[in-house]
DNA sequence: AAAAGTACCTGCGCGC
DNA sequence: TGCGCGCAGGTACTTT
């Protein structure tokens, strides 16, 4: 479930169940979603096994639960991203998934013991202990639910930009950013660490919103455009979060196993060939950055500055004729 | 040093 | 029916 609204939902049915609880066993069943645990700290299951959760954070994609540790330990958490296919169930104990590739059995003093599956088809997510670091900003880290984090961040997610939600997200940091970037604004949407939690589906349907060409020259944007772009693309995530992320299939669910219902609302996504809702003119697909980009020809045009020189010149050419 | 390419994986639906 | 191909919501590492 992969992007920030997809995320959200999962850590928001996570935090009830899993804050508080002791991390009493583990089962690895596939060693290669540990890839991002870096053994140097110990092994995961060692870090992990009799560990309490003190809290469920998300910053972009990334979630992670804080771990009690000692007073003379670097405090360290348990990190997860689903990557394009991963998922965190919970379940009765005992219970076992298709594709689980990890296993926690959770005991909690006031709920009842439970399980939660980390299942994952692709295995482009992870799970991993890693210690915290200090924010570069000094803020909390992300988002908790009602209680602001502390201001520690696990080492392998500092590098990630704060998401458009967040109350700490830097706009004129943002805004900076833009402005210096010579690619296809789609590309600088996927790029995390300018802004996180935005994937393909939400790109595309932002840049729907604000009726940008998704190879326009992000530095070329003037600040109002700038400004109605970011507007969009936090409404179209606000939006998506209230309809429980978006689903396709049986591979994007909440804890339970449920789907969302933001795909009944995509206006660009997904949509190749049937009308724009604004316009009416068919929705395209092309390929741009090895996935698909899908977007109005009509609201979105794509801009002469952005045309290839090949394409360019003979667009004068035409011209001329 | 920004930008582009490539690797990491499984499984589904499609056309032949 | 079987088989190869393209496609899928992401990140990080390497190369240019």
């Amino acid at each position: 479930m992969p992007e920030l609204p997809e995320v959200e939902v999962v850590r928001a049915g996570l935090q009830p169940a899993i804050v508080g609880a002791r991390i009493a066993d583990i089962d690895i069943y596939d060693e290669r979603s540990l890839r991002r645990h870096h053994r140097a700290l110990g092994t995961f299951v060692d870090l992990l096994r009799g560990s309490r959760v003190t809290a469920a954070v998300r910053r972009g994609k990334f979630l992670w639960f804080p771990l009690e540790t000692g007073a003379d330990e670097r405090p360290r958490a348990l990190v997860g991203h689903l990557g394009m296919s991963g998922q965190m169930l919970l379940r009765e104990p005992g219970t076992l998934d298709e594709r689980t590739r990890i296993g926690l059995s959770l005991e909690h003093p006031e709920h009842r013991d439970l399980r939660v599956n980390f299942v994952d088809q692709r295995i482009f997510g992870s799970l991993a202990i890693d210690t915290l670091v200090p924010t570069r900003d000094g803020f909390p880290s992300g988002f908790a639910g009602d209680i602001p984090p502390a201001a520690l961040i696990p080492s392998q997610v500092a590098h990630i930009a704060r998401d458009p939600l967040d109350p700490h997200f830097d706009e004129p940091a943002f805004f900076e950013a833009l402005s210096r970037k010579k690619v296809g604004i789609k590309r600088v949407l996927l790029d995390q660490t300018v802004v996180s939690g935005i994937g393909n589906i939400y790109a595309d349907e932002s840049l729907w919103a604000a009726r940008l060409h998704f190879e326009r020259q992000a530095a070329a944007l003037t600040r109002r455009q700038a400004a109605v772009l970011l507007d969009e693309v936090r409404t179209v995530l606000q939006k998506a979060l209230a309809e429980g992320g978006t689903s396709f299939d049986a591979q994007y669910v909440n804890v339970n196993g449920a789907s969302g219902y933001f795909s009944h609302s995509l206006n660009a996504y997904g949509q190749t060939g049937k009308p724009c809702a604004r316009c009416g003119t068919p929705i395209e697909r092309v390929s741009f950055m090895n996935r698909g980009s899908h977007f109005c020809p009509f609201c979105q045009k794509r801009p002469r500055a952005a045309r290839k020189p090949a394409e360019a010149s003979a667009a004068r050419t035409a011209d001329k004729a």
